[in-house]
DNA sequence: TGTACATCAGTGAACGCGCGTTCACTGATGTAC
DNA sequence: TGTACATCAGTGAACGCGCGTTCACTGATGTAC
């Protein structure tokens, strides 16, 4: 998919190659940094280095845009998540599962504080999952697939699975304990991001955090 | 404070009278249909009947305007979870703690789906507290003190010392309650607005926050 | 009680900005023959 | 292997919009005398 620059003399070529996953990536950046707000059509397209309405060849107008770029944020978080799951190494299933829990709930807070920008956008587009088409188109060619969209509540969902099966969650609280989870974690989150917790001292922040975190293991025992 | 029109016969006098608090009243209304970026100095100005700029003899700027009209939204909130609480007739002060403490949190769940505009408002400032001094000018007027700011936080609060009082919440996990709490129903509301719940069918939507409100109730017994 | 004057809440015009979006156009690519 | 042509990804200029903010100004108010 990736074309060869015809004229590689001049700066850049007529056509750029890959603009649309170049706008997409100067979007994120631009989310990075300033938030759903600051993903605009005209930042990213000279971001990417193109007129700022060659953007119309891949996106319909800038909200179809701000979809995609929240979804890839969307997707950073379900790849930290993994990340810092796969990295609890505690012996014995029960307790390696409940720290693997724990841990996917850490990397969500983190995942808030260290990007609040990526969070913002990840929770901020319109309408959700306009499927990032390319990702399919990419499967078959040999690019390596970095559109392949990690969901979060996948994540979390496998992880309570696994807590059902060594024994720690019952069966019957299973059912919605990913709403449960989620929301106390995302709540935690969006309250020291945004809400009247963003004034407190760290210590007393990392104390709250520890309460909701504990509150979800008793919730779910 | 409120002066009277010095030219009644004219449509309106040249001076408002009170053009501050149909400045935050404008931005209020703003704020419940648009959401924080629809609070604009412009708009407010607009639908308060004055030049764009006359705005500036109340506000420092945009976000001073939108600051203050933050805070009127979270007292919003607050409002709404005082009267539903207040509505709990449970016999029994256990039970009665109990149903107030899931009133609070069905007000604050409510609050955010009834009136998204102002759940998102009351959450975006920048700067949460810049203290709006008309109320504290007002108290000696015989006006009614519209401009008090009831705060969320310490509705839940006095409803956790409630439960503490008649023995249901151990004083041991007192400390961090809110925190815990709170992080649970906001996150909720959060992720029924904004995030993957939203697509859910209404029935299921309820369950889950059910499910939270269990969550809750069993991690602070 | 009357008057000069300081104060300040308003006005209207203007500037500059950056955006989304549309238009007519052009350069490069790939394919049918 | 060469060539005409359809396709389509890009370009640059332009339009219209609404915003925040500043400027010089004016009308009303209240107070010192």
């Amino acid at each position: 998919m990736v074309r060869e620059a015809a004229n590689p003399s001049s700066g850049h070529p007529y056509h750029h190659g890959n603009l649309r996953e170049a706008l997409i990536e100067a979007g994120v950046e631009l989310a990075r940094i300033g938030g759903p707000n600051a993903v605009l059509l005209r930042a990213a397209s000279r971001a990417a280095g193109a007129s700022h309405n060659a953007a119309y060849r891949h996106f319909a107008n800038q909200e179809d845009l701000l979809a995609v770029v929240g979804q890839r944020c969307m997707s950073q978080l379900g790849l930290l998540m993994i990340e810092r799951m796969s990295l609890v190494i505690t012996r014995g299933p029960v307790r390696r599962a409940q720290a693997r829990l724990e841990a996917i709930g850490r990397a969500y807070i983190d995942f808030a504080r260290t990007e609040p920008g990526w969070f913002r956008t990840a929770f901020s587009a319109a309408r959700p999952h306009p499927a990032d088409e390319s990702s399919a188109e990419r499967a078959h060619t040999h690019v390596a697939d970095s559109t392949h969209i990690t969901n979060p509540y996948d994540v979390l969902s496998a992880q309570l699975d696994d807590l059902v099966e060594v024994g720690v969650l019952p069966k019957r609280r299973r059912v919605g304990a990913e709403y449960a989870a989620w929301s106390a974690v995302h709540g935690i989150s969006s309250l020291v991001l945004d809400g009247p917790l963003r004034e407190l001292p760290e210590p007393e922040i990392e104390r709250a955090i520890s309460t909701v975190l504990a509150l979800i293991a008793r919730g779910l025992a």
